[in-house]
This record gives structure tokens, C-alpha cells and sequence, in this order.
DNA sequence: TAATACACTTACTAAAAGTAAGTAGCATTT
DNA sequence: AAATGCTACTTACTTTTAGTAAGTGTATTA
């Protein structure tokens, strides 16, 4: 590695470019959505997204609340960090409405 | 699949959250790079930057051109579709400034 | 009593990524 | 003439990650 590219661009990418961490992301910038809602909104596994979840959790992108009903709901919304990335998907949308097809 | 999100959105990110894709993008925004050039400033393999490479250019956003010197150059560019991902990274790097670290 | 709902886990298989060595063409060095 | 080096890859193999399917616990409803 001769020379380094932005180390916090790195990382952003490194986060962004985990297969579904995206699709999810974009999905929760329309507010919070509890575990099924966006299992069924993406060809997704229970297993990935759990798991997909509890990444996002750690890194403060997404809050997860727990509301003890029955049978549980369980919601995961963007924190301020997740929310932040608003604009890099309105960027990602014009680009594909434009390149894409 | 209830419902679906923005098909060319879905596209996007299923090309962005390969692994490496985005940095390599990130790098072609400062200009044309050569195969060895890409390789020693990403922490890849050669391997693999051959892959992604043939799927960008298999997607219109890289632009591969061989100069036949000794020993041979092949230089990478952005495509106007790849070099249209700027505003995209331009947000990204924003996001990062403010919230990693 | 059996079935259903939700949010997961667990066990297993398939696909993708990582590592290391090899190839080809040509030029310079020994 | 043979060996070495450069560049841009391939090929073979191992490890990690993703995908699939079935199972768990709790409580309600039929």
C-alpha cells in the first residue's frame, strides 16, 4: 500500500459496501421499520439481517427498540449518524435515475 | 418481497456493496490509474482488482486502454456514467468527516 | 390441543474473497 | 545465451461470508 486514501472515506465504504447494509439503510431513511417489515421488503434472510442489524447497531447507525407486546415488536430506526447519510442516497438516487437502464 | 424499493436504487447498491468497488471508484475520480497503480493503493489482490475491474468495464463505468509499451501499460478510467458517482462520493466523504472517528 | 405470530438462532451448503504461485511478452543485465 | 525484471494478469487452493431451511420461546387464538 503505497499511498492512503481517506481513512474515514475507507471506512464509510468498508461499512456501505457489506452486502444489504445499503438497501437497509435506504429503507429506514422512510422511518423505522420493525424486523419483519424490511425482511419482507428485501430478498433478504432472517439470519443476514439479524445479523446485518446488530453490525449497524454497534456502529451507531441504527437504534433498535424493544416494545414488549405480544407477540414482541421490535423497531429499528436511523440514529443521527444513519440519518446523516440522507443526502449520499438522494445523490445515489439522481445518479441512477439518470445512469442506470 | 411485499413491496419494492427503487429498482435502479437496488441496482446502485448491489454494484456499490461489492467489496472494493467503491474505493476503486473513489480513486478513478483523481484521474486515470494503472492496473499497478490501483493495486498498491488498496490493500487487494490482483486477483480481485481484475475481477472488479471486468465488471466495471462490463458496466460502462470503467473505461480499460492498452498502451502497447515495454513493458505494457493498461490504464483504467471513469466512464461519464463512473465519473457521475462524484457528488455521490462528494457526500460520502462529508458523512465521514462529520461522523466517523 | 393445534395452529399462528414474531424475532430471532442453529446447522448446513454454496458462493465469494483471500493467498500464493504461475504465465506471457518483451527488454535489460550478467 | 541465460537469467532477471517489469507489468498485467491467471490458476489453484483455503478461508470467510452469504444463502437456505429448519428450529426455539412466548403468548394468543381457533
Amino acid at each position: 500500500m503505497l499511498h492512503q486514501l481517506c481513512p474515514r472515506v475507507e471506512k464509510a465504504l468498508e461499512l456501505l459496501s457489506k452486502r444489504w447494509t445499503g438497501l437497509i439503510i435506504y429503507q429506514l431513511l422512510n422511518g423505522p421499520h420493525r424486523f419483519c417489515e424490511i425482511e419482507s421488503s428485501l430478498p433478504i434472510s432472517g439470519r443476514l439481517l439479524s445479523e446485518r442489524l446488530k453490525e449497524l447497531e454497534k456502529e451507531g447507525i441504527v437504534n433498535r427498540e424493544v416494545f414488549p407486546e405480544v407477540p414482541v415488536r421490535v423497531e429499528y430506526a436511523l440514529t443521527e449518524k444513519g440519518a446523516g447519510l440522507a443526502p449520499v442516497m438522494k445523490e445515489l438516487e439522481e445518479w441512477a435515475n439518470k445512469f442506470i437502464n
